[in-house]
DNA sequence: TTACCTGCAAAGAGTTTGCAGGTAG
DNA sequence: CTACCTGCAAACTCTTTGCAGGTAA
């Protein structure tokens, strides 16, 4: 079975009709090892890269926003200047360099199991997630 | 000393010349005893609610940021919708309730200690917080 | 054939900025 | 008097949306 028959296979199970702009799409996130975190200005610049072939800024945005709701991709929480995603939708933490804009992932059992002294009446706990801003050395 | 006065003397020690406006800004952010959380338009809507003469949108913004520059403020790693701010400038954790945007506050020994079993080569910590997303129990 | 999708351009939301008039020191 | 500040409007950035033409099933 090819890769891209997979990626066929989740998007019309998810109900998405798998179009090219898709396909291509999902191919750039989601064929890799590592989890991959970007903008959508990162991936559309990285996309028309690749093959010189491009998507629509609007069919990007639809996409991802399509694949956040079926839960394949999440919006990372960082900062109000832009969106960052993050093809990892376990819970996990992350580094982010305020500098470089560098964000990499550490997984829940790279930080002691995290205890909360405090809680709120009458809330339940979705998720609990670390964010270590860093710098360069000197 | 007056309450203004205080402000007074803060503003100028850091270069900053206490108009009304600021004056204002202040008596509202900093005249309180628990932290406080806000967006611009929160901020604003609440000003103008108070005495109804009112601040300009620009003015509030950078007001707002020249009290980030000197350390006033701290805004809050969330999410890419809106910023958020605290006039608690120290570090520490929220809770943050995505449907009602409800923030609050919960120290740094509230939560115990968290240890990173993971590092990064040639990078520095400057902060570790702590995000916790809750829901209303059904 | 029909429902869904793409891509353009326009609209929206939030934030920043240029500038003229106003104010603190 | 001079440097700084305010407030307006315009500009900017990022994101969403309406719609006409195109495509999957």
């Amino acid at each position: 079975m090819s890769i891209n028959s997979i990626f066929i296979e989740k998007l019309r199970s998810s109900g998405l009709r798998p179009t090219i702009q898709r396909l291509k799409i999902c191919e750039f996130l989601f064929d890799r090892k590592e989890t991959f975190h970007f903008t959508i200005d990162e991936l559309r610049k990285s996309i028309s890269k690749k093959d010189d072939s491009k998507i629509s800024l609007a069919t990007i945005y639809n996409t991802v926003n399509a694949f956040i709701s079926k839960g394949y991709l999440k919006e990372i929480s960082l900062n109000a200047e832009k969106k960052y995603f993050d093809t990892n939708v376990s819970n996990h933490h992350h580094f982010f360099d305020e500098k470089t804009k560098e964000l990499i992932d550490f997984h829940d059992n790279d930080v002691q199991k995290i205890k909360l002294k405090k809680n709120i009446p009458g809330k339940k706990i979705k998720s609990i997630e670390v964010l270590v801003k860093v710098t360069n050395r000197e």
